[in-house]
DNA sequence: CGCCAGGACGCCC
DNA sequence: GGGCGTCATGGC
């Protein structure tokens, strides 16, 4: 990854990176794409800071209106630029299945985002629909002044006061993770430093934290590259192609190859969405 | 009307 | 331990 300072601007040159594939792949719902003179500009935000990102017609990113101090400290982590995703696909390519996905999609990068941010989300996530999913959560978002609300603030809610998001049967939940987390029964932070199998189990501590939900979080929320979460899709994708198990190869990397797959099956018969 | 969506829970055996 | 109905909501 290069990058450049230009103006206001920061300019990246990275080819494993594709913004609709990474923004808008179902690992993170909040990115907003954008109307502008570049063929793809997303807006949102990670925690308090803004971002305005485009992709341009020769595969360079603009990082509008953003300084290089923020972009070293904040986005440069949170794109996973430090990580060489070049060396990863060689390494899926192994595999028959996988080296198809990699070629289909291959500017996803493992985003690295808020634990807590991501606990909520895939509560809501469960069985539900990416245009649903991002509906409540903008609610959400919307009602405090269109920043994700901490543990503390919605600690203060109940199933009544969260009827505004219509979340149906998951706002139960998500005041148990609330609750849980603002007393210090749940404690992200340290879940994220735990051995795999104990942060599992202390995640699902958690009413409405199932085997899915505490491996989404586990991936996108604490960067535990090795958690696999498996949904319908993935499902599909393990009967399909791995009736004999998923390789092995690739277990420290489980979960960025189960992106590559995710979006390869979803995509496959029809580009839908 | 039905089925499905980045599932988990409660209850049953 | 596995199997199954249920849980809200909305799009198709």
């Amino acid at each position: 990854m290069d990058y450049h300072v230009k103006s206001n601007d920061i300019i990246i040159s990275e080819k494993d990176l594709d913004l609709d594939e990474t923004l808008d792949c179902g690992q993170a719902f909040r990115w907003k794409k954008a109307v502008s003179e570049y063929p793809c500009t997303y807006e949102g935000k990670f925690l308090n800071t803004f971002l305005k990102v485009s992709q341009t017609k020769n595969g360079e990113f603009i990082f509008h209106d953003t300084t290089e101090k923020d972009f070293l400290n904040i986005w440069y982590d949170y794109f996973d630029f430090g990580t060489d995703y070049t060396e990863l696909k060689k390494q899926f390519s192994e595999d028959e299945t996988l080296s198809k996905a990699c070629e289909f999609a291959g500017g996803i990068r493992l985003l690295r985002q808020n634990s807590w941010e991501c606990l909520v989300s895939f509560i809501i996530s469960q069985n539900n629909n990416i245009p649903r999913i991002k509906a409540i959560i903008d609610r959400l978002c919307e009602h405090y002044g269109g920043l994700f609300p901490s543990p503390e603030q919605l600690s203060q809610e109940n199933t009544d006061s969260l009827s505004y998001l219509r979340s149906g049967f998951r706002a139960k939940y998500i005041c148990d993770a609330s609750n849980k987390t603002a007393d210090g029964t749940v404690n992200l932070s340290e879940i994220a430093e735990m051995p795999i199998d104990d942060a599992r189990s202390a995640l699902r501590q958690i009413s409405g934290v199932g085997p899915k939900v505490s491996e989404c979080v586990l991936l996108f929320g604490m960067h535990r590259t090795e958690a696999f979460p498996i949904d319908v899709w993935i499902k599909r994708v393990l009967e399909e192609y791995y009736p004999n198990g998923f390789p092995t190869f690739a277990k420290e990397n489980a979960g960025i190859a189960q992106q590559y797959l995710f979006h390869y099956i979803r995509n496959l018969p029809a580009k839908s969405e």
